[in-house]
RNA sequence: GGGUCCGUACCCGAGAGGCCAAAGGGAACUGGCUGUAAUCCAGUUGCGCAAGCUACGGGGGUUCGAAUCCCUCCGGGCCCA
């Protein structure tokens, strides 16, 4: 993926800025890198939940190619702050999480966090904000509370919207871009990479950076990436993310599901490419001479490659052709067992055994709807009773992507 | 401390004693079409084979009948101090 270091800053410059929505300041950006000094390039993340999704992968893509280029990642697990509760975006208080719970995600974030990051020791730090957060004292509190103004932190949108609706504020919310700029601070920061929810955290640790005579950190943010939807921003609570953990044919095909027009923001933000062959992709889209569907093939290649190894996105693709334009059934289905004493059994029922389905009578509606198959034969009574003897070794299918093949025991 | 408002299905949100298994939207699901798990169009969306059962924050009450009225508890918002 990464290709050579580009020979001079201005190279870097263009690679690094590339897809970012702010660089705060693109001069002083270019006046540390050409002091040839290897760069601190801080991301902080909170542990609030462990599965990574590619609108999470945007960041860290950039962050990858400031190590490519020879830079220190610092990524900070935020095992203080998420015990907080970044409010970013949050029209609520978010639910404090337990110590414990923060421990298990950062775990599991981290992991995920290898197939995007170089872990070499020259190339990453890795460290904990509650290493020095936990140890400030009421005094402490008190110095930095002092640094800033309740106007200052109530121009941040987030807190003057709940603010004028009437929703509540925790007053550690408020301190929340304090926590953040002190990790600015404490790492001492050359660069912060952030999703445009995170500006306003970030231009707090170049305000702290000055305070403590240190020179500014670069700001810079990346877009936040829509969702499969193509209109809310990927999340999983919203069901539109695609996880990097997820199965390379379970990735394939939500791929393909999104909307034509977000495929160039997804070359570009989701793909881990440079700049020159983003370009390229997305101007050959544009010009007719790569079609709309090889595109999206491509792109959903291209991440199931990415985030489990060379030729896995081949392979999805030929089982997302194998079940969805031959629709064959898939190399690999459950197996569900049921005992012979249960039969005869009503259809709808045997799929909410073979968990099809949820209920008996939402099997009941599929069944009705059309939606259901034995052996590829569609079933149109809803009434319908099978036995033990005919269904041993039939494939289920509910519509286009549930299948079992059910086995008799006994 | 005082006042006041709110809590409805996956989410948002209407309903103000019976016509309420509960409008509308989102979301999801099924079918058709297709380059696709896209778009578009149509339909479905508590459980139960059924009689029926459970459900409108929890508990109790009034009533022939309660999501709707009363009491109480829990959770939350705002205002005044």
């Amino acid at each position: 993926m990464p290709s050579s270091p580009p020979a001079s800053v201005d190279d870097a410059l263009r690679v690094l800025t590339a897809g970012t929505v702010h660089c705060i300041d693109a001069d002083e950006l270019a006046k540390k890198l050409t002091s040839g000094r290897r760069l601190r390039v801080k991301f902080g993340i909170d542990p609030t939940a462990s599965d990574i999704h590619l609108g999470h992968t945007v960041v860290l893509h950039k962050l990858r190619q400031f190590q490519d280029l020879g830079h220190l990642a610092v990524l900070i697990i935020g095992d203080f702050t998420a015990r907080v509760g970044d409010p970013t975006g949050r029209s609520a208080t978010r639910p404090a999480l337990t110590a414990a719970e923060v421990d298990v995600h950062a775990r599991t974030y981290v992991d995920q966090v290898r197939s995007v990051l170089d872990f070499s020791p020259d190339r990453l730090e890795l460290v904990h904000n509650a290493d020095w957060l936990e140890r400030m004292d009421m005094a402490d509190v008190l110095r930095l509370t002092g640094r800033t103004t309740v106007a200052r932190i109530m121009e941040r949108d987030d807190f003057a919207n709940r603010f004028r609706d009437g929703v509540a504020i925790a007053l550690s919310e408020l301190l929340y871009p304090l926590l953040q700029g002190t990790d600015s601070v404490e790492v001492a920061a050359d660069v912060e990479l952030g999703g445009t929810d995170q500006l306003f955290n970030m231009l707090m640790g170049r305000q702290l950076q000055n305070a403590a005579d240190q020179e500014p950190q670069v700001v810079i943010t990346m877009p936040l990436l829509e969702g499969l939807d193509g209109e809310k921003k990927m999340s999983k609570s919203l069901g539109n993310a695609v996880g990097i953990a997820e199965a390379p044919a379970e990735q394939f095909g939500k791929l393909m599901s999104i909307p034509d027009q977000l495929m160039p923001r997804y070359f570009a933000l989701a793909t881990g490419w440079l700049p020159d062959q983003v370009e390229a992709t997305t101007a050959a889209l544009a010009d007719g001479s790569l079609a709309p569907v090889a595109a999206k093939r491509l792109l959903g290649r291209t991440v199931a490659d990415l985030y489990h190894g060379a030729g896995a996105g081949a392979g999805a693709e030929s089982e997302f052709d194998r079940v969805f334009k031959a629709h064959d059934v898939p190399s690999e289905i459950a197996t569900c067992s049921v005992a012979r004493p249960e039969f005869p059994m009503r259809l709808a029922r045997l799929l909410a055994v073979a968990g099809l389905v949820p209920s008996n009578k939402e099997g009941r509606r599929k069944i009705e709807q059309g939606g259901v198959r034995i052996a590829g034969e569609r079933v149109t009574d809803p009434d319908l009773e099978v036995d033990a003897d005919t269904i041993d070794e039939q494939t289920l299918q509910v519509g286009k992507r549930a299948w079992a093949r059910i086995q008799i025991t006994q």
